[in-house]
DNA sequence: GCCAACGTTGGC
DNA sequence: GCCAACGTTGGC
């Protein structure tokens, strides 16, 4: 069964053009014990909506999915990293990371606030007042919207 | 195990 | 820059 998730990040960090670039990439740093544990479940061909967080405007940039299925986080073990977790150890570790392909960049980013008036995405997670939720679980009629909504836009 | 203080996320 | 919503930490 395929299932769909919803990543975020600041794109002044790591951007859906970074991951274009780049090609794939290991999701690094998730420190949020509910967002690791979605990570854990993330399947390869796994479909995941990429979110620009704190930009303007927020919303869904584009599209990746799952390569290969969580295995542990190398960031935690680098004392001089900012992710370093001073717990974990190399028997033990406590932070997972999946790895993810670029799929595709939307012609424009699908907006927090479109999302909002969108009927059949109330319930998304995303939406949720206050929701700081990094890595989030997406029904697949969630997904089929977004899709839809992006096949939609016009180049800029 | 409770809970107050504090830190972070992230939209606005 | 503000602040609501949470997660985490640490004293007790």
């Amino acid at each position: 069964m395929t299932s769909y998730w919803l990543v975020k990040s600041e794109p002044g960090s790591y951007s859906i053009d970074d991951l274009r670039s780049e090609g794939a990439t290991w999701w690094t740093g998730v420190r949020n014990y509910q967002a690791r544990n979605f990570l854990q479940n993330m399947k390869k061909g796994d479909h995941v909506l990429f979110y620009h967080s704190n930009s303007e405007p927020p919303g869904i940039a584009g599209l990746a999915s799952v390569i290969a299925t969580a295995e542990a986080d190398e960031t935690q073990f680098d004392r001089k990293g900012e992710y370093f977790d001073p717990k974990a150890t190399k028997e033990k570790p406590r932070w997972f990371c999946p790895q993810i392909r670029f799929v595709k960049e939307f012609k424009q980013v699908i907006g927090l606030a479109d999302i909002k008036k969108q009927k059949g995405l109330a319930s998304m997670e995303l939406v949720r007042q206050g929701s700081r939720l990094s890595v989030q679980p997406v029904t697949e009629q969630e997904f089929e919207i977004i899709a839809a909504i992006a096949k939609s836009l016009k180049d800029k």
